[in-house]
DNA sequence: GCTAAAGCAA
DNA sequence: ACGTTGCTTTAGCA
């Protein structure tokens, strides 16, 4: 290529993507991972425009580096006044940098210098060499490189539309030559840069002077010869305008690391570029690359067609693909099963490893054959499964017990995506590794016709094939993401600690139970008839809608609170109606709902008891956005405990003496979010309320309202503990005053009294926001994540609820790490003392150990020093035991 | 089969 | 508008 069509660019990439910043709208540019993306995407589409018109051989972006600029060393007040730059700007510049990275342009700095120097120095080697330079920069001071050979392309409006400064137009729209365009804005001053300029004295009359007496020292040589006002100012200002002179000439003999012969762009790296746009959700950018440089192929089409055929085996297949898979290689599992009520079955096993994969239906394996296969299956150091836990308790049902969990695809996807709705193998195969899946039809939905069994079959080769694939990925994602550690040491180990504790489930007193649903459908009944006299006709209680009539209609009760539908008929405005009314119907309805309930929470129980008299509840592991276990099938972690009728559902959860297991044991975790709280934040006050050993609530009642401990009256401390609580949810003085039914001046007041008292804890909460602000995500003390990109919405409603949510994950999450790790730990010190008392459940900050014959002793001392060092915090963590036959007997 | 409303837990 | 994280039940609609 001659040299006379070569062409530079020079972009300085801070002045544009700040540009960018605020010419589109922050909040439609973020990224489900909630970062923002619309600088990268203003500057990266201005780029690609340059490059489609320009067609540049070569290209630089220049960026400043170094906050003691030699322009600051000669004038402190440099830039100063500038307002900060917002959040959602930072990182951006970083992804930038990554962007030019992955196109092989070169980015240049000069430490302690800006970059508009950097560019001005590669210009001026530009100009020498001959090659047609393009200079693109927000800053009007690179006016002054514009010559024959430099034209300056200065963003309008935006980014996307750029005007071309040749030395012409700059003559034609300020009436100086660029030589002198240095002159006219010293003269004029640059309030961006704190720079001022002569008073009265605009572009019109700095040009007039530079064209009369030739430059900037004929200007200031002439001063005394300016007549008028401004003239007077001018000699008044002259030291200022010397300054400005000497400040923005631009520096073009620097010392680079690089020159222009260095920076030839030999175009894009492909699928380097993809993968970012991919992960910054761009999507036209893609094609308008393509446009430029021409389609990538697909590596995606050729991994997906890369996938290993699956061959179906048999028992003498089996044996021989397990004895010939690498002892190192990572092997996925995936098996067609069923688990319900604690008890399961497998039938189909697929085994993958990267680039082979089978399909074994395990009713036909010889003895022999399974023997191979459990052996594998427990002796593997690199099984991967997706979903572990249910295959993992069917396949102990079908006799595969102890199979070593490696890793599981499932989980990474959750803890890369917290809030995602789930993490279905197929879709997490699509987007992280390009693989298209048809997926085996697992839980039962086995409604395909037995001709069709080889397909059956090889749907989980398949799927165990897509494993393989899929876990070094996401492993590799969930490493870079600081999250090693959350998987490989709580959340993966943890799969068997469930998977054991559903497994075993806990024991149901039947007869009880069935005499309380009795009982409550008695007096739900007794109830229902009661509220039907009060209005003389049979209602729906439960139908809200028929309620509405009732209430609003015949009655023509006040309007309580609109609700999407109506108007709400919750148990808080029917109490409030009740007050207002007296109306027996109320009275009654009340009452019903509160005993409908407890009937249909029993009754939901009686149905989830399996043959061996116990309920077996599933732990979902990939549920709760902050890294919490719910529980399902059914639910035991809102079992009823305020109330004493609610209580006596807890009276029917019972240890199993029959087994040998004399009672229950729970063990619950004092005030742990409070306590975290007080770590996180390093509150001295509130940790000396934690060391302080009184009763919690009424220490921090009597630092707020200034009395002794003992003269904290009972409102006192149930205003203070409900402060307390409601500060880990993002409570607002309104939702403190209706919670308390106190005024909002009231709680405004208690909310401004504490904050006083613990002020380390409110700059912390804010801190958390803005953090996530910042950056997107929120994290546990182990390094959990949660991504909150609501955080930058419009909507302030949407914007404020992620507000609270960012504040609570951290704490709420870092509880959640806490008991997971004293879990952990718990099934360790259980079996290194060989204790046969056993883990049943865990309901957030208690968990409930079903207790061997002559353990007791020894299973609490475990409980209160495990679960109390399950993480070193700067307030000690409290544990408070309870014993019991039952769960209700275990309370304290 | 879906959503809304209700209410239970930490 | 106003307090986080969940699950289950029922009614009512498609």
């Amino acid at each position: 290529m001659s040299e006379h069509s070569q062409k530079l660019l020079l972009i300085d990439g801070h002045s544009l993507a700040y540009r960018a910043f605020f010419a589109l709208p922050v909040e439609n540019f973020s990224t489900t991972t909630g970062q923002s993306t619309n600088a990268v995407f203003g500057f990266v589409s201005m780029l690609l425009n340059v490059c489609r018109d320009e067609a540049p051989t070569h290209i630089a972006v220049a960026f400043d580096l170094g906050r003691e600029t030699f322009r600051l060393a000669e004038y402190s007040e440099y830039k100063a006044g500038r307002a900060k730059t917002p959040e959602e700007f930072h990182g951006q510049v970083e992804i930038i940098k990554d962007v030019l990275a992955a196109m092989n342009i070169a980015v240049v700095t000069k430490e302690n210098y800006e970059a508009d120097d950097v560019l001005a120095t590669l210009a001026q080697q530009g100009e020498q060499k001959g090659i047609d330079t393009y200079v693109i920069t927000g800053d009007k001071d690179s006016f002054q490189l514009a010559r024959d050979g430099v034209t300056i392309l200065y963003p309008k409006r935006g980014v996307s539309d750029l005007s071309r400064m040749t030395p012409a137009a700059i003559e034609e729209k300020y009436g100086v030559s660029p030589a002198n365009y240095r002159g006219l804005a010293a003269l004029v001053g640059e309030k961006a840069d704190n720079l001022p300029g002569v008073p009265g004295v605009g572009e019109k009359t700095a040009a007039k002077w530079l064209v009369k007496y030739g430059d900037l020292p004929g200007v200031i040589d002439s001063a005394e010869d300016i007549g008028g006002k401004v003239g007077g100012n001018l000699r008044e200002h002259l030291d200022d305008v010397e300054r400005n002179y000497r400040l923005n000439k631009l520096i073009d003999d620097l010392e680079l690391p690089v020159g222009v012969e260095d920076v030839t762009w030999t175009g894009v790296d492909r699928p380097a570029v993809s993968e970012l746009f991919d992960q910054l959700e761009f999507r036209q950018l893609g094609a308008r690359l393509d446009a430029l440089v021409g389609p990538e192929e697909t590596p995606a089409e050729a991994s997906a067609s890369s996938l290993p055929e699956v061959t179906v085996s048999d028992s003498a297949a089996l044996v021989t693909w397990l004895e010939g898979t690498d002892a190192e290689a990572l092997v996925a599992v995936a098996t067609n099963g069923t688990y319900e009520l604690g008890s399961g079955s497998v039938d189909v096993i697929g085994l993958a490893t990267e680039d082979s994969a089978i399909s074994v239906d395990l009713t036909t394996l010889d003895p022999a054959a399974v023997e191979a296969l459990a052996g594998f299956l427990t002796s593997h150091l690199r099984l991967a499964f997706h979903g572990a836990k249910t295959q993992l308790k069917a396949l102990a049902d079908a006799g595969y017990r102890d199979v070593r969990l490696a890793i599981d695809t499932e989980i990474a996807g959750y803890l890369l995506e917290p809030g995602a709705r789930s993490y279905d193998l197929a879709e997490l195969a699509g987007t992280h590794c390009g693989i298209s899946l048809t997926e085996p039809a697992d839980d039962g939905q086995l409604a395909l016709d037995l001709d069709d069994g080889n397909e059956r079959l090889t749907a989980f080769g398949q799927a165990a094939a897509a494993i393989a694939r899929l876990a070094p990925v996401l492993t590799g994602e969930v490493d870079a993401a600081g999250m090693a550690a959350v998987l490989r040491e709580i959340e993966v180990p943890l799969v068997q600690v469930l998977a054991d504790m559903e497994h075993t489930g806990i024991a149901i007193d039947r007869s009880e139970l069935s005499a309380l649903i009795d009982e409550f459908t008695r007096q739900a009944e007794t109830c229902a008839q009661q509220a039907y006299e009060a209005i003389g006709h049979e209602v729906n209680l439960n139908s809200p809608k028929q309620l509405q009539v009732v209430l609003f209609e015949e009655l023509d009760l006040p309007k309580t609170r609109k609700t999407r539908t109506g108007y709400t008929t919750n148990a808080e405005a029917l109490a409030d109606l009740y007050i207002k009314s007296e109306h027996p119907f109320l009275e009654h309805l009340l009452a019903h709902r509160d005993v409908i309930k407890l009937k249909q929470t029993v009754a939901g129980l009686e149905r989830m008891v399996a043959d061996d008299g116990r309920i077996h509840t599933v732990y979902q592991q990939t549920i709760a956005a902050t890294g919490r276990l719910s529980s399902t099938d059914p639910n035991l972690q809102n079992i009823p405990v305020r109330t004493g009728a609610g209580r006596r559902i807890r009276h029917v959860f019972v240890s199993e003496a029959d087994a040998g297991y004399t009672d229950l044991i729970s063990a619950d975790y004092s005030q742990i979010e409070m306590r975290i709280m007080a770590h996180l934040s390093g509150d001295e006050s509130l940790i000396a309320a934690f060391n302080a050993g009184e009763d919690l609530h009424s220490y921090v009642g009597s630092k707020v309202f200034g009395v002794g401990v003992d003269e904290v009256s009972a409102q006192m401390r149930a205003k203070v503990k409900a402060m307390s609580y409601g500060l880990v949810y993002g409570l607002s003085a309104f939702g403190l005053s209706r919670q308390l039914r106190i005024s909002v001046e009231e709680a405004r007041a208690l909310m401004e009294g504490y904050f006083e008292r613990f002020g380390a804890v409110k700059d912390y909460l804010d801190e958390i926001v803005a953090e996530a602000r910042g950056r997107g995500y929120t994290e546990t003390m182990y390094g959990r994540r949660r991504y909150l990109p609501e955080l930058g919405s419009s909507n302030r409603q949407i914007r404020e609820m992620a507000e609270r949510a960012a504040l609570n994950a951290p704490i709420q999450g870092s509880a959640a790490d806490i008991m997971k790790i004293a879990m952990l730990n718990l099934r360790d010190a259980f079996a290194a003392s060989d204790l046969k008392s056993r883990m049943l459940l865990q309901v957030h900050d208690e968990i409930i150990v079903e207790l061997a014959d002559g353990e007791r002793e020894a299973v609490s001392e475990v409980l209160r020093t495990t679960m109390g060092q399950a993480a070193e915090l700067s307030v000690p963590l409290d544990v408070n035991l309870g014993v019991g036959r039952s769960w209700q007997d275990a309370a304290h």
